[in-house]
DNA sequence: GTTAACTCATACATGCCTGTTCGACTTAGG
DNA sequence: CCTAAGTCGAACAGGCATGTATGAGTTAAC
């Protein structure tokens, strides 16, 4: 917040390094949250020794790449209108952020394995903040359902991209069609009136 | 098949154990799917070597635990009545089985990681083609929406119904609320119309 | 061009998990 | 009651992952 930049003196090959390996430190984590030290460094086209130069310990480096996807996310949001009709707010949602989401509810579940639960809380509130209040606007509005709490809503939108992305993994699902998948079940999941 | 009992000379305390250690794998392995033999031994009450007595390896054990489960699964499903209204036939299916079935994908999820993929399928085709007929069934009596594939609709409710099963875990679910979360849920994303 | 920063391969200590062996103990079953 | 089947703890070997140290080679930056 006060200092945008922690290290301004670092040669720029460190810093592009150090990018390099978050990237793939979220490819591969969020494939197999597990994902030993070694294939991250190798994915990242760099020695194990050069990794732990950047990032002291395991540990480190998944907190360190999921605040980067998070923040990725947060910013994501941050530039969409999502002020109109609801549903069109979800789709315009979905369509522009659902691999990332997906990505970072990864990421997430490795880092829970240590993270203490407030310290998860506090780093992922804000994109989920986001997402919640689209979804309560909803049904305040009287366009998603409101027999069913908000919570489980969300919770079933984490849960089909998370899914969608799996089926994209294993090849059942075209990548070009996830998005609107998504979209019809999770909208019509959310529809009033029975 | 031909021999219902595999080793009729057995003491009876084997036994005992034998079965005990399954139920401990499937309860642990559906938690964790990395879950050490330690883990699952200690689950059980029994001691890490009494376990490899029963087992030759964490392999051996884990196909055996998917094997069981899966059985457990198909003879529940093949006790039910799935012949009526579809929507009527998935309510009873998800109200009786939701855990079980999310069980299973979660230990299936462990045995993915050494088995051959042809393995998996000829071990679980038969359960999963109860389901898969069912909203087959459903999409063909036009009660289940036929705009998006019967693979991506069945691949919804298993995530749905592991979500859930998460959410039981960490609580944010009730466990005898889930069932209805999930046909509300599913049965709305499966409806016909736009 | 010189230097400090950076990278990397090798090697090592440590710890956890797997799978096995051994010997002593307990218990089911005739 | 006797015996074989079963259980158990301790201890060992092998493998893989983490984290650290060293020293030689590369390269960015002034």
């Amino acid at each position: 917040m006060t200092r945008p930049l922690a290290k301004p003196s670092r040669r720029a090959d460190a810093q592009h390094n150090a990018e390099r390996i978050l990237r793939a430190a979220v490819s591969c984590l969020s494939r197999d949250p597990d994902a030993s030290v070694s294939e991250i460094a190798q994915a990242a086209g760099v020695g194990r020794v050069t990794l732990y130069g950047h990032f002291p310990s395991r540990e480190a480096l998944v907190e360190a790449a999921l605040t980067r996807v998070l923040a990725e996310g947060e910013e994501l949001l941050a530039g969409l209108d999502l002020t109109g009709d609801p549903r069109d707010a979800l789709r315009v949602l979905i369509r522009s952020s659902w691999l990332l989401i997906a990505q970072s509810s990864a990421v997430l579940a490795a880092a829970q394995a240590f993270l203490p639960p407030e310290r998860v809380h506090e780093l992922h509130a804000e994109p989920a903040r986001r997402v919640d209040q689209l979804i309560r606007r909803g049904q305040e509005e009287g366009v998603f359902r409101a027999d069913l709490p908000a919570s489980w809503l969300t919770s079933v939108l984490h849960h089909v991209m998370k899914g969608a992305a799996a089926d994209v993994a294993t090849g059942q699902v075209d990548r070009a069609e996830a998005p609107r998948l998504i979209s019809e079940t999770v909208l019509a999941a959310y529809r009033v009136d029975g």
